[in-house]
RNA sequence: GGCCCUAUCGUCUAGCGGUUAGGACAACGGCUUUUCGAGCCGUUUACGCGGGUUCGAGUCCCGCUGGGGUCACCA
């Protein structure tokens, strides 16, 4: 058994985002490398702002991202007579007192001037701060809530919390949750306060940077372990040029002495190489589940769809797409029936008599095809351009227009065959109607 | 503004007194190829500035500048 346990304590008044995962991640694999407990701490003493579809949102995230928590939940909202025991203690003992307000009456905790916290910070080691930048703490609101801050020691103690893993944006909290842990007579936890995420502007990362919760990233497609690989990243490394990892390879590198102090900015950009790796290692029988889940999500679907054409489409694409987002728009012509035209592509494919005479005579020929398969498909397509004394690309390029509207697409061989003969034909013919 | 933290390619990072400053994403180019992608190969790009300490500084110290965080009966 290990003597180390730590815990994530969201407040359910926000879905669980970027930044957040990242430090209940940190927590859980520090937990995880030493086989100590993770446990999970509602701070929901903010009436006004705590929402049960937050928590579930939260919780639904965790979970999807592969962090299981130890043991029952706490809700701080339900150990209000705990904080109120500790706080009247402290007025007691005179180490606290109350004070009348326009509100009610609150209490608060008597703070020393000139007084020097020090404590030791396992990501940036020591840290001073003067008592006089610091105000008496309020410790009980007058309706009868906590402050955070004292919920936050009086919780952490009572649960023999061992270590606190927490974003940067609480440093400024912790001397002050210091002197409520003197205050009670109880030796502070370890810190190791995280650099922050950062948005493309180096400030903090908010809505206003773009998608910042989980469940977005699910939504658009990015695989559990794409994200938990990512975040991982930012301020941490295996030191050793890795970049993919699996989470069991993570957990037993992670270490919190090795996490960087400067804030990471977000880079969507890699998060996308990263889910593309491991879109690609996907077998396909599971990417396409994968997929399916959010092509229905979305409501992307087509009337001659099965289960073995999916898997057809999604192999195609396999290499071709890093979120879902990216699949729909590369692969709309194989569930729509409308052919969007690239305006330059059918400019340049779709303009000369030569090449819609050439997709006139190839439809003939595809028609005449029984076994559509991709061989039989370029059978006819080789064996028409050695026909007329033209390279295959003559045909191919306009046809890859004229049958998707693109002219970037997968092998047009294969994408024949998906399209599916009669669509092919019809689109063939459509393209040539101008002659 | 006070207080606190921080500073290596555009971005994420390795580095922990002696390195051609390494890797990854991105970008760019090449190979391959029916286009695109993937893959492989390659190129460009960084130690913010100024003082020290030292035989020697990205690495240690000080200052400056820049960036961030925080200053609630919100968490």
């Amino acid at each position: 058994m290990s003597d180390v346990k730590v815990r994530f304590a969201p407040s359910p008044t926000g879905f669980l985002h970027i930044g957040s995962a990242r430090t209940a991640l940190f927590n859980w694999l520090y937990a995880r490398n030493h086989s100590g407990e993770f446990i999970l701490r509602i701070e929901d003493t903010d009436k006004e702002r705590s929402d049960n579809r937050f928590l579930d949102e939260i919780l639904q995230s965790l979970k999807w991202l592969g962090m299981a928590w130890d043991g029952e939940i706490y809700y701080q909202s339900r150990r209000y007579n705990i904080y109120k025991e500790a706080a009247d203690r402290l007025v007691s003992e005179n180490k606290a007192y109350h004070e009348e307000t326009e509100k009610g009456r609150a209490i608060r905790l008597k703070i020393a001037k000139e007084y020097v916290v020090v404590f030791y910070d396992i990501v940036r080691d020591r840290i001073e701060v003067n008592s006089n930048t610091l105000d008496d703490l309020v410790l009980m609101k007058s309706d009868g809530s906590p402050t955070y801050n004292f919920a936050c020691v009086v919780d952490d103690a009572a649960m023999g919390i061992t270590h606190v893993i927490r974003g940067d944006d609480h440093i400024a909290n912790t001397p002050k949750q210091i002197l409520v842990y003197q205050a009670l007579g109880i030796k502070p936890p370890k810190f190791a306060h995280i650099p922050l995420i950062l948005g493309e502007d180096k400030s903090r990362m908010s809505k206003r940077h773009g998608a910042t919760s989980i469940q977005e990233y699910r939504q658009k497609g990015y695989m559990p372990e794409a994200i938990v690989n990512f975040i991982s990243l930012m301020g941490w490394s295996p030191k050793d040029n890795r970049e993919k990892l699996s989470v069991e390879q993570i957990i037993k590198l992670f270490s919190l002495k090795s996490i960087v102090k400067t804030g990471a900015v977000f880079n969507i950009k890699k998060l996308n190489w990263l889910n593309g790796e491991y879109i690609r290692e996907r077998p396909i029988p599971e990417l396409t589940d994968f997929v399916q889940a959010l092509l229905q999500q979305r409501g992307v679907t087509w009337q001659d769809y099965d289960r073995q054409w999916l898997e057809g489409v999604v192999k195609s694409f396999q290499t071709r797409f890093c979120n879902i987002d990216e699949f729909i728009e590369k692969s709309r012509f194989l569930f729509e029936n409308e052919v969007i035209f690239d305006r330059q592509a059918k400019e340049q494919y779709l303009s000369l008599t030569v090449q819609l005479e050439r997709l006139k005579l190839l439809a003939r020929r595809l028609d005449a095809v029984n076994d559509f398969s991709p061989s039989a498909v370029e059978a006819v397509i080789r064996g028409l351009s050695c026909e007329l004394g033209v390279k295959p690309a003559e045909i191919i390029h306009p046809a890859r227009v004229a049958l998707t509207g693109a002219s970037a697409t997968p092998g047009i061989f294969d994408v024949i065959c998906l399209i599916g003969k009669k669509r092919v034909i019809a689109r063939l013919h459509d393209a040539c109607s101008v002659l």
